[in-house]
DNA sequence: TTGATATCATTTGCATACGAATGAATTTTG
DNA sequence: CAAAATTCATTCGTATGCAAATGATATCAA
């Protein structure tokens, strides 16, 4: 045997890959599969987008909170849930006011319009996530659910 | 007996969950496992974002191409796709010329120096993968990249 | 109490991400 | 072949997303 085919055998021994399959990463097909999601929300939802809708959710549950509060529970930081929240407020589903005691604090409330659209909406949302795991069966989607909380 | 606990009996044969979780949301979840993924990307590799490292990977991958085919390769709209190569230009990564026969496309290379940087940055990034995927058993992250690679 | 720290919000700058419109070049078709 | 349809790339506008710097206010600690 050809010392060739030799050190092939030896490489052969510990499944060494040495090509890099960018489809095979796990940050790539994460991005993949968030742009799907993305595309389903916004062909059921055309007029806001996931982010606008996850405020005014969180918004819907937990009442009046302050912007930041508000950017920590949704999972935004500050600069980003300032931006969110200027587009709602433009667009009259939420109002601002200055927390009383604390000065520093910008206070976020649905308007009744924000509180007739969020929901509205959420029957809708469910049948996004419904089509989102439409690939899985209810077992799979169940697994799988659960293993992406451990890596969110 | 009260009629009001009768409703509370046959609304209960029905699990109907009238909240909305929006942290159990897959779309939700999705977003959030993406920004980690991103954060741990960034921790170890400074320099480069995802997207500019994929594009980088698959032109080492398949070898030159035009931009668009690129951009469909590593799941980029034309206008994304254009931005990343501008930048990526910029720093001498790729180099960019036109296709002699076909003088609408817009073929894409990498330079030494881009492929020197990818395969320095191949071995970093199969770390981020594990990273990324730490919090599963290896068991539990082989179901995992089966479920998702079903969703994207 | 006041000086150091921490928190809340804003702004700037940069980098995706995508829809829509446009123009140039190619391919298809009648 | 010539008109219609398609493809490739660019540009514009809008919307996240985040780091870093800044200013205002609040809290902590010596």
């Amino acid at each position: 045997m050809s010392e060739e085919n030799l050190l092939k055998l030896v490489e052969a021994e510990e499944p060494e890959e040495n090509d890099y399959h960018l489809q095979e990463q796990v940050g790539f097909i994460l991005r993949k599969a968030h742009q799907r999601h993305v595309s389903i929300f916004a062909a059921h939802i055309a007029d806001l987008t996931p982010p606008q809708f996850a405020a005014l959710a969180k918004l819907h549950d937990v009442g009046e909170t302050s912007q930041n509060q508000l950017g920590s529970l949704i999972a935004m930081d500050a600069a980003t849930v300032k931006g969110v929240i200027d587009r709602l407020k433009a667009r009259g589903l939420v109002e601002l006011s200055k927390h009383e005691v604390d000065k520093r604090r910008l206070l976020v409330n649905l308007t009744a319009e924000g509180r007739d659209a969020i929901e509205r909406l959420i029957p809708i949302a469910r049948a996004i996530t419904q089509e989102t795991l439409a690939p899985l069966s209810a077992k799979e989607a169940a697994i799988f659910m659960r293993l992406l909380a451990k890596l969110a």
